[in-house]
RNA sequence: GGGAGCAUAGCUCAGCUGGGAGAGCACAUGCCUUACAAGCAUGGGGUCACAGGUUCGAUCCCUGUUGUUCCCACCA
C-alpha cells in the first residue's frame, strides 16, 4: 500500500480542510473535567476596529504553540478566544464611516448610533474571528466572548457597584486629560508624550503700585494666560524676593494676580517666574491647591475659548494664541520668542494635542488596589518573562495615580450611576432604581458617560468564565496559566487584570506573563497606516500558507524582543515545510504493506534515535522556558541536517536492497524519527504535520497525540561516536574531492588505514555509508598502506588516514598546497592547546575534566599533524 | 530627569548557568546523485562596538565610554 504525495507541498489543499476537521472533531474544546489538569490562556482580545495585522499573527502563533504543546502533553488545554469593543478606538472609526454617509452622532442620537455600532461589531467581529482561524489557532470557539456580551457587561456593572460601595470609585472634579478632537476625557496612559519643536513666548505683566516694573514669564501656551491667577517664583530666588506678596496685573481683564513663592518653580529655567493657571496645567493645579488659588476654566470642550476668555470667546485655542501674541506685542508686553523642544502630550488614538481641563469625572482610587498587585510580583507569585519587564511593572504601580474611567462616548458600558432630578442624589446600582432612595422621587436619569475600555478588559480573565456567577468554569479554569501580550500594553492591561483578579477573586489571574515585542518592517520601522508598510497576514497565508508564516514568526526571535518581518524568512520557512514534506514522501514511497519492525537495528539507526531522543528532551525544556525560537531552530536543524541530509542518505542503500536484513529496521527508524520530529513541530506548523501524520497512518489527529518523551532506552552514546567518525571521514573525502574538482560521477576506491582495531571495526561497519555518501566505488579498511599508490590523494582524520588513488586526476602541486594548508591549520591548533597546557595556572586551577580534554586534543592534533607531514613528504618525492 | 534594550559574518538574528564563534538569507564553486533545484555537496567571510577590571581562561560577569532604539516623567 504505497502512498503517494505531490512533489511539492501545497497548503491550499490542506489548511482549510484540516481546520474544519479539527473543529468537527471537537479537538479545540476544553470541557470542565476535574479529573484532568487544565492549562488555560485567555486571548488578548483584539479590538474590533478593523482587520488584524501581522502583530496579531505573531501573538497568536506564540499562544498556539504553548497551547498545542500542552494539549499534546495531556493537559486539558483551553485557549479562550474573544474580541474587545475598544470603546474610543472603535467609536472613532464608526463615526468616520458614518460621516461618509453624511451621518453624525448628534443627528442619530444615542440609540441610533448604537445600532450602527452593533452593525459594525457584527461585520468586523466575525471577520476577525475568521482571520484568527486562518492562522490555525486552536481556540475553543464555543467559548468565544465579547467585552460587551451580556455576561461580561454584568461583570462590569458588578465591579463598578462593588468598588463604589467600598469607596474605591468616586466622582470628583479634577484636572483630567481632555481630547478636544474626540471630546472626551482620556486616561494618563492614553496620552502619548512626544518631544516637539515649539516656541517659548516671553511676556510681561505690570505690577500694581510699582510703576514701570513688570513680572516677566515665559509660556508655550499663551492662550492659557486668560486663566492665570497668580505669578510664582522660587522662594530662594533673591532676584524676586522683593516681589513676593505684591500683585501683578493681567491686563486683558485687569485681574489681580498675587505673586507667590513656591519651591516647584525653578529659578534657572526660563525667567524664573511662572504664570499659574490651575485649571489648565497639572503643576499649576497643585500649586493652586497649595496657595488656595481659584480655578478659571477658559476652554470649551471643542477647544475654543469660553465665556471666561472675554473678547477671545469663541475663538479656537490656536487662533486665540495668535491674537494674544499680537495684542501683547502691540501693547509692548510681548518680550521675545525662543525656540524650545518640549514634550507635548497628544491623544494616542487621534493625535490631537491634549488639554488639561477641570471636569467632573469618575475615578478609581488606585492606592489600595495597587499594593497587592505590587506585592504579588515582589513575592514572586507573578513571573514576568523576560524578567526585565518586571521593572516596568513595579515602576508603574509605584507611581500610579487615580484612574479616570469615565468617557464622553457612547460605544461602551454606560456608567451605572443614576441622578435624582428632584434632590440630585446619586445612586449607583446595577439596574435603574424605581425611586430615589433619598427623596423617593421617581424621576431619575442615568449618567451619560461610558467606561474606559480597559475597565472591562481588566476583568477579562474571570468575566469570560462567568463571574460574578460562581460557575464551574470559573472554579476550574481560574487562575489561568499564562498571559501572552506585547510589552506596549503591560500597564494598560496586565496591571489592571492583576489588581482586578486579586480584588474580586482573591487570586492572581495568571502565573506567568509572557511578553513579546512588536513586528517591524524589513527596515526596522514600526508598521503603520501612514507609512503603508503594514503586512496583511491573510495575503501571506494565501501565498505561502499559515504554517510558513507561523514558522517564520516563531524563529529567530527571543522573548520580549522586536522582530523584523521579511519575505525571505517566510520563503525559508516554506522551503523547510517542503523539505519535511518530501522526506515523508520518500519514506512512504519505500514503505511496504506490513508495518516495519525494529529488529536488526543498526548503529546508524541508533545514532539518529539517540539524537532525536536528546532533541525531544531539549525542545520540551525550551518550550517550557518560553524559548520558542530556540526550540524551533533546534528541530529545524535536526530535521534538515541530521535526519534528511545524513540519516536518509545513509538509509538509502539499505532501502534499495530488498535483500538487506536491516532494511526493515531502517524503515522503522525513519518512520519513528519522522513522527517524533512531526510531533515536536506540530505546535509550530500544525497543518502540514497533521497532514503527514495521518497520511502516514497516524490515528486521529497529531494534535491530540502524545507529546514525545525522553526515552532512556534510546540513549546510544557509543553509536553517536561511531557515526561521528563516519561523518567526519565522509566530510573529509567530499572536501578533498571538491578541492580537486572531481565530479560525483567519477567514483574512486577509498582506502581507510588505521592501526586502531576498534576504529577499523567502525569503518568496516560504515563502508556502505562511505560508498553512498562520498561517491566511493569501493572501500577497503586496512591496518597498513599495503597496495596503496604513493601519489594517492591522502586525508588525515582523527585516528585514521584515508587514501584515494586518483593518479590521472591529481594536480600534484594543488595537492601539496592543500596538505600544506592542512599542516598550517593543525599547527595552529597544536600551538594553542600546547600553550594552554604549558600554563601552570590552567593545569592547576581548571577542572580536571577540562584539562584532560585539552590533553586529549593535543595528542590527537599532534598525531594528525605527523601524518599529514608524512604524506606531504611522500608526495614530494 | 529617571529606567530598559540593543551593538556578533554583507543582511536579519541565535548563542541557556564563562572552557576552541553559530543559523537562515546572500556570495563563490561543482552537481538535473531515482524524496525535494523551494534541492545536494564544498567553500570564502567575524580583533563578538571601545577601554579597563575579575579569572588559569571573558562574546558571556563587573565598571566606564561611544553609538543606537524604546519606555516612563507635571522642564512652565
Amino acid at each position: 500500500m504505497k502512498k503517494e504525495l505531490a512533489t511539492r507541498y501545497d497548503p491550499k489543499n490542506v489548511e482549510d480542510r484540516l481546520y474544519a476537521d479539527w473543529l468537527a472533531a471537537g479537538h479545540f474544546h476544553a470541557p470542565v473535567d476535574e479529573s484532568r489538569t487544565p492549562y488555560t490562556i485567555m486571548i488578548p482580545p483584539p479590538n474590533i476596529t478593523s482587520q488584524l495585522h501581522i502583530g496579531h499573527a505573531f501573538e497568536y502563533t506564540l499562544i498556539d504553540i504553548l497551547i498545542r504543546t500542552k494539549r499534546m502533553q495531556g493537559y486539558n488545554a483551553l485557549w479562550m478566544p474573544g474580541t474587545d469593543h475598544a470603546a474610543i478606538a472603535t467609536e472613532v472609526k464608526i463615526v468616520e464611516e458614518m460621516a461618509k454617509e453624511g451621518l453624525t452622532k448628534a443627528g442619530l442620537g444615542r440609540e441610533g448610533f448604537m445600532k450602527h455600532a452593533w452593525a459594525w461589531y457584527d461585520k468586523y467581529g466575525s471577520a476577525i474571528i475568521n482571520q484568527i482561524k486562518k492562522m490555525g489557532s486552536s481556540c475553543d470557539w464555543q467559548r468565544t466572548r465579547f467585552t460587551m456580551d451580556e455576561g461580561l457587561s454584568d461583570a462590569v456593572l458588578e465591579v463598578f457597584v462593588r468598588l463604589y460601595e467600598k469607596g474605591l470609585i468616586y466622582r470628583g472634579e479634577k484636572l483630567i486629560n481632555w481630547c478636544t478632537g474626540c471630546e472626551t476625557t482620556i486616561s494618563d496612559a492614553e496620552v502619548e508624550h512626544d518631544e516637539k519643536q515649539g516656541s517659548f513666548w516671553h511676556f510681561r505683566y505690570p505690577i500694581k503700585d510699582m510703576d514701570g516694573e513688570f513680572v516677566t514669564f515665559a509660556t508655550t501656551r499663551p492662550e492659557t494666560m486668560l486663566g492665570d491667577v497668580a505669578i510664582a517664583v522660587n522662594p530662594e530666588d533673591d532676584r524676586y524676593a522683593h516681589l513676593v506678596g505684591k500683585t501683578a496685573i493681567m491686563p486683558v481683564f485687569d485681574r489681580e494676580l498675587p505673586i507667590i513663592a513656591d519651591s516647584h518653580v525653578k529659578a534657572d529655567f526660563g525667567t524664573g517666574m511662572v504664570k499659574i493657571t490651575p485649571a489648565h496645567d497639572f503643576n499649576d493645579f497643585e500649586i493652586g491647591a497649595r496657595h488656595n488659588l481659584p480655578l478659571i476654566n477658559i476652554m470649551n470642550d471643542d477647544g475654543t475659548i469660553n465665556e471666561n476668555g472675554g473678547c477671545y470667546q469663541g475663538m479656537d485655542r490656536y487662533a486665540a494664541r495668535k491674537r494674544i501674541i499680537a495684542e501683547f506685542t502691540e501693547h509692548g508686553l510681548f518680550v521675545k520668542k525662543e525656540d524650545i523642544t518640549h514634550s507635548v502630550g497628544a491623544h494616542d488614538r487621534c493625535g490631537t494635542v491634549v488639554e488639561p481641563l477641570i471636569k467632573m469625572q469618575w475615578f478609581v482610587a488606585m492606592e489600595r488596589l495597587a499594593k497587592p498587585a505590587l506585592d504579588a510580583y515582589i513575592q514572586g507569585d507573578l513571573c514576568v518573562i523576560p524578567a526585565r519587564f518586571g521593572k516596568v511593572y513595579t515602576h508603574w504601580l509605584e507611581n500610579i495615580r487615580d484612574w479616570c474611567i469615565s468617557r464622553q462616548l457612547w460605544w461602551g458600558h454606560r456608567i451605572p450611576a443614576y441622578y435624582c432630578d428632584g434632590c440630585g442624589e446619586i445612586t449607583v446600582a446595577k439596574a435603574k432604581p424605581g425611586s430615589c432612595p433619598k427623596c423617593g422621587g421617581t424621576s431619575l436619569c442615568q449618567d451619560e458617560d461610558s467606561l474606559d475600555t480597559w475597565f472591562s478588559s481588566a476583568l477579562w480573565p474571570f468575566s469570560t468564565l462567568g463571574w460574578p456567577k460562581q460557575t464551574p468554569e470559573l472554579k476550574y479554569f481560574y487562575p489561568t496559566n499564562v498571559l501572552s501580550c506585547g510589552y506596549e500594553i503591560l500597564f494598560f492591561w496586565v496591571i489592571r487584570m492583576v489588581f482586578s483578579g486579586l480584588e474580586f477573586i482573591g487570586e492572581l489571574p495568571f502565573k506567568d506573563v509572557f511578553i513579546h515585542g512588536i513586528v517591524r518592517d524589513e527596515q526596522g520601522r514600526k508598521m503603520s497606516k501612514s507609512l503603508g508598510n503594514g503586512i496583511d497576514p491573510l495575503e501571506v497565508i494565501d501565498k505561502y500558507g499559515a504554517d510558513a508564516l507561523r514558522f517564520a514568526l516563531a524563529t529567530g526571535n527571543t522573548p520580549g524582543n522586536d522582530l523584523r518581518y521579511y519575505n525571505e524568512k517566510v520563503e525559508a520557512a516554506r522551503n523547510f515545510l517542503n523539505k519535511i514534506w518530501n522526506s515523508a514522501r520518500f519514506i512512504m514511497m519505500n514503505l511496504d504493506d506490513a508495518p516495519p519492525n525494529a529488529d536488526n537495528i543498526t548503529a546508524a539507526d541508533k545514532w539518529i534515535l539517540s539524537l532525536a531522543n536528546r532533541l525531544t528532551a531539549e525542545v520540551t525544556q525550551n518550550i517550557e522556558n518560553y524559548e520558542l525560537g530556540v526550540a524551533a531552530d533546534k528541530v529545524y536543524g535536526f530535521m534538515w541536517d541530521e535526519f534528511c541530509d545524513w540519516y536518509i542518505e545513509m538509509a538509502k542503500p539499505r532501502l534499495y536492497n530488498s535483500e538487506d536484513p536491516t532494511r526493515d529496521a531502517a524503515l522503522w527508524t525513519l518512520t519513528h524519527v519522522l513522527n517524533t520530529g512531526l510531533k515536536l513541530l506540530h505546535p509550530f506548523i500544525p497543518f502540514i504535520t497533521d497532514e503527514i501524520y495521518t497520511t502516514l497512518g497516524g490515528e486521529g489527529s497529531i494534535m491530540v497525540s502524545d507529546w514525545p518523551k525522553y526515552n532512556a532506552q534510546h540513549d546510544f552514546p557509543a553509536e553517536e561516536a561511531e557515526i561521528g567518525h563516519i561523518k567526519e571521514a565522509v566530510r573529509a573525502i567530499r572536501n578533498a574531492r571538491a578541492n580537486m574538482n572531481v565530479p560525483p560521477s567519477r567514483r574512486a576506491k577509498v582506502f581507510v588505514v588505521t592501526g586502531d582495531a576498534a576504529l577499523g571495526q567502525i569503518f568496516r561497519g560504515g563502508e556502505k555509508y562511505i560508498m553512498a555518501l562520498a561517491s566511493a566505488a569501493e572501500v577497503a579498511v586496512q591496518a597498513d598502506k599495503a597496495g596503496i599508490e604513493d601519489n594517492a590523494v591522502s586525508i588525515v582524520v582523527p585516528g585514521a588516514e584515508i587514501f584515494m588513488p586518483f593518479a590521472d586526476l591529481v594536480d600534484i602541486e594543488k595537492e601539496k598546497a592543500r596538505l600544506g594548508k592542512e599542516i598550517e591549520r593543525l599547527e595552529k591548533e597544536v600551538g594553542r592547546v600546547a600553550a594552554k597546557l604549558a600554563n601552570p595556572g590552567f593545569v592547576d586551577k581548571a577542572p580536571a575534566k577540562v584539562v584532560q580534554e585539552e590533553q586529549e586534543k593535543e595528542r590527537k592534533y599532534r598525531e594528525m599533524l605527523a601524518a599529514v607531514a608524512e604524506q606531504l613528504r611522500a608526495l614530494s618525492f
